[in-house]
DNA sequence: AGCACGCCGACT
DNA sequence: GTCGGCGTGCTC
């Protein structure tokens, strides 16, 4: 009998391939499982197993597969399951979705190697200049790697090279499958068995005469172990012993000590840190969690509508402790994990080493750690507290999922496939496992919202800020009013430099929220008025005081910044508007001996800039942050004053039918770090425009009516809620040929779908690295079904594929678009 | 997604 | 005349 596999590849097809196995294979192969398997004409891919069966292929003979990887699954039905779900809500493939997930660690990939070929007699003569440059270099290395071979011959493209050198059989191709993930060893010592002997101990120590140092680093060694009773690391010996690491080595060779190494965690806390406090709930934050069991038990999600400051994580922790007690896994989602630090040592206060963390700044080896102990349900991963990626680990048995902030919008995936809601993701999720789910927030998102009006989640509220502080006095500025009467001074009112002066005087800090980095900081020419343009993208490039460069936001093209206007030659050139950067440099201006601090995507690139700029905002070595989004996500700072907000109608004039929700949000957010203790917080928000219904809904915090008439204005114009919403993106290089297959793909939804069909239609920035782009937004009715539409969808598109001339337009799906 | 095959412009 | 640009098709 004949023995196959089905596989998921990591790569945008839509089908399963099909390899021939052993029989042995079969017997062992799990699905979950990875195996290596040869694919296309030479690489080797890292596959996921799927089906394992005996139906041979009918229109093709199946290749063996290279290799199995796993001793047992890395990836649970549960998941695979899931996973698909993910790629037929979100339009994509399963090999998208695994491909995203799965930590790249576990995705090997072949190398192709080059080796010289010592069978065949090499003429020198016959080889040209490059040839001979490999040629030689292997003369010296045994093995070569295309980059090698490429910065020999300084070329990027070495592919046809190396086919004429296999060809004249001066070399041959090997691959080679390389693990990425490598387990930290330490390295430990400890004396030699032999030396266990009394008399032969004795006898080496006073041999030591003329090593000082040998002997120092064996009585460092005796006293470790006496106080730790532990392995000895090599490293801490070292440093017991104030030698070097070569007079270890020097005895490790005599045979004195001996080596040995342990594999040892890369994600390690501070042991002594497990109180496991216990918590205690005010009379606010008890009624909404009888009110959270209630729903619970009734097996629905539940919206937990708390104001900032409420108290809402108490109300998880005590959650998360329920969950853990009937032995289950919890998992914590947050909208950006890197800088929620402060949360993290929240809960660990509570659950000590039981939390596990799990995020995009993690290094793929850390990612491996975690994956593999949620994967054991191992004790140090009951509770994994992530962003949206955590939300595909291998849970077993997950009880209780906490989506934090679930208003936010970064929840949803944009770019790379798949491109999925990871509060939707989460809520399907807990339902395959059976677990139960808290959706959080202070500023609820118009969807959750009507789902609890509507029933299909439980609601609870919490009216009242913690320990009852008060809830900030919000006013509002009116710059246009300040700016007629010559009141400003560059982006401050004289109301908001007052406020700060007060605040600085009290010796309370000050948080600054620009909305939008870079708000267009662009460079002008004031003879001529040209702005430099990205040449790959529809964007002027914006300014970059730091490292004196234009960059683009969207394809990462950057310039030094030019001496003189590139269009007419002059040397008037003009730094316009306003980003983070620039209220910094008025801040130096306006209150020179305060400390100013900055929280911009620009300065918290590395693994912990985050974690530095909140730490020493938090000891108070800044007076005031100036900083975009980041600094309205959930940072809890004890000491702030006063907020303000530099310009809230950039946010309000956003074109698009969230701008409002959004704003209100975010405003509300950012309101809610100042005043977290007893003394009343201020906000003030700079505006054009003071009677936007939003800035009044904000001021008086008043959600209700905000959530009246956004959903009003929904049901008018047939936004979500109400309808679903799938946006179809078309890019192509060529501008003619994109609208007319733009306006082919319109016209045939249009003729197709009974639904409303916007577009199409240029988005603001309607060139993107060099492709020109064009939305059609599909709009379907709640009651219908979406299963059918993505059906009839998917068939215009294999219409749209057999067109030739639209062979090269790519199409993007983003389902659910935010 | 990669990678090979195949057809047209700028250079040794 | 070739090198190498990327459009097109295929991968078990």
């Amino acid at each position: 009998m004949e023995y196959f596999l089905d596989v998921v590849l990591p790569i945008p097809l839509e089908r399963l391939f099909t390899y021939k196995i052993s029989q042995e294979e079969a017997a062992i192969l799990q699905p979950g499982m990875r195996v290596a398997v040869p694919f296309g004409k030479s690489k080797i891919y890292t596959a996921l197993a799927y089906h394992v069966h005996s139906n041979p292929p009918i229109a093709y003979e199946a290749k063996e597969i290279y290799q199995v990887l796993d001793e047992r699954e890395v990836v649970t039905q549960n998941q695979i399951k899931h996973w698909e779900w993910i790629a037929q809500y979100y339009m994509c493939t399963l090999g998208e979705v695994v491909r995203s997930v799965l930590p790249s660690a576990f995705l090997l990939e072949s190398e192709t190697l080059i080796l010289s070929n010592k069978e065949t007699e090499i003429n020198e003569m016959e080889l040209r200049d490059d040839e001979f440059l490999v040629y030689e270099a292997l003369q010296h290395q045994t093995v070569l790697r295309i980059a090698e071979i490429s910065d020999i011959v300084d070329k990027k493209n070495v592919l046809s090279l190396i086919n004429a050198l296999v060809a004249k059989g001066v070399v041959l191709q090997k691959e080679t499958l390389y693990e990425k993930y490598k387990p930290k060893l330490i390295r430990y010592v400890k004396l030699a068995a032999e030396f266990e002997d009394e008399t032969k101990l004795e006898s080496l120590l006073n041999n030591f005469t003329r090593a000082p140092k040998q002997s120092q680093v064996v009585l460092s060694l005796f006293q470790l172990q006496a106080r730790t009773k532990k392995p000895v690391p090599i490293a801490d010996l070292e440093k017991e012993s104030k030698t070097s690491r070569a007079i270890i080595k020097a005895l490790v060779d005599k045979g004195v000590l001996e080596e040995y190494r342990i594999r040892t965690d890369r994600i390690q806390y501070a042991e002594d840190s497990i109180t496991f406090k216990n918590i205690q709930l005010n009379e606010y934050q008890e009624k909404a969690l009888s009110k959270v069991q209630q729903s619970f038990d009734q097996k629905k999600p539940i919206l937990l509508h708390g104001v900032t400051s409420s108290g809402k994580t108490e109300v998880y922790v005590k959650l998360i402790q329920e969950c853990l007690n009937e032995g289950k896994q919890a998992l914590y989602l947050l909208p950006e994990i890197a800088l929620t630090s402060q949360l993290i040592n929240r809960l660990r206060d509570y659950f000590g080493n039981k939390v596990a963390v799990y995020h995009s700044k993690y290094s793929i080896h850390e990612r491996v750690e975690v994956w593999n102990n949620v994967l054991s349900n191992a004790e140090k991963a009951q509770i994994v507290i992530g962003a949206r990626s955590a939300l595909f680990l291998p849970f077993s048995s997950l009880g209780l999922v906490v989506i934090d902030e679930e208003h936010e919008s970064s929840f949803k995936q944009f770019d790379p496939a798949p491109r999925y809601h990871a509060r939707d993701a989460a809520l399907v999720l807990a339902s395959s496992h059976g677990a139960h789910t808290i959706l959080g927030s202070a500023t609820p998102s118009i969807e959750s919202m009507e789902n609890a009006k509507k029933g299909k989640y439980g609601y609870a509220s919490i009216d009242y800020r913690y320990g009852d502080v008060l809830m900030p006095e919000i006013n509002l500025v009116d710059i246009k009013e300040a700016t007629r009467k010559k009141r400003m001074k560059g982006h401050f009112s004289e109301k908001l430099i007052d406020a700060i002066s007060e605040k600085l005087e009290d010796g309370e800090q000050i948080i600054l929220f620009q909305n939008r980095r870079g708000f267009a900081p662009v460079v002008e020419c004031t003879t001529c008025g040209h702005v430099a343009q990205c040449p790959n993208c529809d964007v002027s490039l914006t300014y970059h005081q730091h490292r004196n460069q234009l960059r683009c936001h969207y394809c990462g093209y950057h310039m030094a910044l030019q001496q003189a206007c590139l269009a007419c030659g002059s040397a008037t050139l003009d730094k316009k508007g306003f980003g983070t950067e620039q209220i910094q440099e008025e801040l130096g201006q306006l209150f020179p001996e305060a400390k100013v601090g900055r929280m911009d995507l620009d300065t918290t690139r590395g693994k912990f800039a985050y974690e530095k700029i909140i730490s020493a905002f938090e000891s108070q070595e800044m007076d005031i942050l100036v900083g975009t989004q980041m600094v309205t996500k959930g940072l809890d700072f004890r000491n702030v004053g006063l907020v303000g907000i530099m310009n809230a109608d950039s946010m309000l004039n956003f074109p698009d039918y969230r701008a409002h929700e959004k704003s209100f949000q975010m405003l509300t957010q950012v309101s809610g770090r100042a005043g977290r203790t007893q003394k009343r917080g201020k906000v003030l928000i700079q505006t054009y425009n003071p009677y936007h219904q939003i800035l009044q809904q904000v001021t008086t915090n008043n959600y209700d009516k905000m959530f009246e008439e956004q959903y009003y204005e929904r049901e008018q114009f047939k936004y979500p809620p109400i309808v679903r919403i799938i946006k179809l993106t078309l890019k192509d290089k060529d501008f003619n040929k994109l609208n007319e297959a733009a306006d082919w793909m319109a016209t045939s939804l249009r003729n197709i779908l009974n639904h409303q069909i916007l577009g199409p239609e240029y988005p603001p920035i309607a060139r993107i690295r060099r492709a020109y782009l064009k939305n059609i937004l599909i709009k379907i009715p709640r009651n219908q079904s979406l299963a059918k539409t993505k059906n009839s969808i998917k068939r215009i598109e294999k219409s749209f594929n057999a067109i030739s001339k639209y062979k090269s337009v790519r199409l993007v799906y983003n389902v659910d678009h935010i």
